[in-house]
DNA sequence: CATGAATGAGCCTTCATTCAT
DNA sequence: CATGAATGAAGGCTCATTCAT
């Protein structure tokens, strides 16, 4: 490395960085894939056959891409923040008052639940194994953690535009809402169209409760 | 009917009663044993042969006494609440004071993490695939709703000791109360030992935070 | 033995010959559901238990009164001719000039075509079965003989009346007016209308070309 | 397509090519194989497994090319009529005289019958399923007509031959030299080896009767 | 490098039969 | 005598994975 690099190293090195771009932009067609379908049936009754026939992959590439029917699912779990976290932070920046920030908080997670459920029944599928299987346990953290640190920037701007400090702790803050989450999304997926109002409403309501 | 029925039709009868107790307690037995078995693998990767062979029966009685993989899970599901509710109970009645009450709602809710965990995980994998599978919503919907009960009992009998009344509605209580245990459960299994203590203490804020 | 019987030994013979004739009489019962059963699904795709489901019989009881299915299938075999031959006959002491048998007997085999479709193509099924399984051969030897003779009467009966013997042996009359019926029997199962006034149309032709 | 493709897509196109002639050998061979299974088993009593079993695959390799039993099915009953019609058009060609068509045609049938016992009455067991099985119709009656239209042109070569045109309708002859050989099969097959001698002697009458 | 072919264990379910009562 | 209980082999089919090219 360094001086004596000729240009055919150099050239080489060029192309081994083009392949493994190519390799990684791959598996993350093909982990979109596998998204949508896991959303769609659910972890178990998702084989790596499926996946491969609702995308443009053969059965053969996916196993070439991925090492393993974990190392999919633990690619699949990363891609699922990206379309996650992102407008949440939108408000924030956007929002100057605390009512303001408390209704476009209480919209967006509405919106999630109405515009994204088979989506995040697929996480908190995933989620679950990770209770059955070590090997998801670290990725699942991960995006956890992500949610957490999310929901917590949203408490925290808020006490600061209420001007009354949160009575809680981050993980706390994060599991309430979780827990308020999935019981929407049970429930709305069962059929119950008022799971949208009552998530807005209880969202608004749960953070004046965590800064009183 | 009546007084003109013999001892021969009444025989008959009571011949019947008798195996239709012996055929539920058979399955109950059967539901049992799965449950173990679903406890340690989760629903993805448990076979109906698992199952049997986890067991005292073979493999073909399984489906002699359910007609489906399903109908055995919806036994199943029903089978979870005998082992949940009832401590619970207990609670409500011994405790005399809100701090009492408290401290021992939170306590149990500990030590149903520590002793109970993988049936609780199993308890959160079946109610995920009701998400996916419609058959199994409604015996989740009637669990669910046994444990909101048991929830909102707790809230009440303290907001009753305490003389401050709940600012919540029954669902929500359950919906954050189920938010923290899972919470816990995840990190639980997940090998963090403090997940034990944190739900105590957490259990006991929420009741204070829910009648403050 | 004899005259030294007592009435002992009468009362015990009546009451077996009693318990026989209930055996028969429920083997005949069984069989009657499976032809039903066997009518509508085919050897192939028929169980025992299908057939005691769809009596009033347990699949206990099925197997007490036949040994096996074979045992089974064989008593169906000789039931079904009882559906069978009997209207025939009728025709045959009826009619009184060659015209009128012809046409009775062509309007005869439509009109069976026409009802009982699936308890025919449950004979063609269970002879077909035969060739392959050795212990059918008998009975099917049986009624195949049955058939045979009924339209050797027919075809005797008319070159009688016609006054014109017949230029064929029985079985090869019996074998054509087998192809010409199976063959009606396929396509009117296969939703060719047509097949019933086909076969009737043929059935007289070939009446009169083999007694030309 | 055209001139502008390049060497590289001509390639592709050919693999391609070859890839599904590979496919559809395999699925012939395949076929093949369970015909013979079929044969000496016979539809009701042959699964998947022994078909695989018998022949060079494995298991997974019949479901890998078929999708289905049914599919497998369909394509056996296409391939039997390839080893089936061929023999009867060389006699067409080959006779001279009314006479030499008719014994050439009715040995033909014994020699069948003879050699080919086993494939003719898997024929005839499948044709029997198509009555119970939607699916199979379709293809049943493509062979069908094969059938038909061989034995046709042998009944309207024989009337050009002999100078005394058909006194009947293409399916019907069909029905009857059916008849006529189903006849034959179950009692060759039930050990009466005259069935050979009557076959021939009476496929060589029929066509005299039926241009008389 | 990339892929279709092939594997065989495993899935849920059905089967004819045997057995205990 | 009659029957529901129980069996375990076999049914068609799916699976994640390996392999040859």
């Amino acid at each position: 490395m360094g001086i004596t690099e000729g240009p055919r190293s150099r050239q080489r090195a060029r192309a081994e960085r083009a392949a493994v771009d190519k390799f990684e932009r791959r598996r993350a067609e093909i982990a979109d894939s596998a998204l949508v379908t896991l959303a769609a049936n659910g972890y178990a009754h998702t084989g790596l056959r499926d996946i491969a026939q609702n995308s443009d992959f053969s059965h053969g590439v996916v196993h070439y891409y991925f090492s393993d029917k974990l190392d999919l699912m633990q690619h699949c779990i990363r891609q699922y923040k990206q379309d996650c976290v992102k407008q949440y932070d939108e408000i924030l920046e956007t929002a100057t008052t605390s009512v303001e920030l408390r209704d476009g908080f209480a919209e967006a997670m509405a919106e999630t639940l109405r515009d994204e459920s088979t989506l995040h029944r697929m996480w908190y599928d995933l989620r679950n194994q990770s209770m059955f299987t070590a090997e998801l346990v670290g990725v699942i953290k991960e995006i956890d953690l992500l949610l957490e640190q999310m929901i917590w920037r949203v408490v925290e701007r808020y006490a600061d535009l209420a001007d009354s400090p949160p009575t809680i702790t981050s993980p706390v803050a994060y599991a309430l809402y979780d827990g308020l989450f999935l019981r929407s999304l049970i429930d709305f997926l069962a059929g119950d169209l008022e799971a949208l109002e009552t998530l807005r409403r209880e969202c608004a309501a749960l953070l004046v409760r965590l800064c009183p």
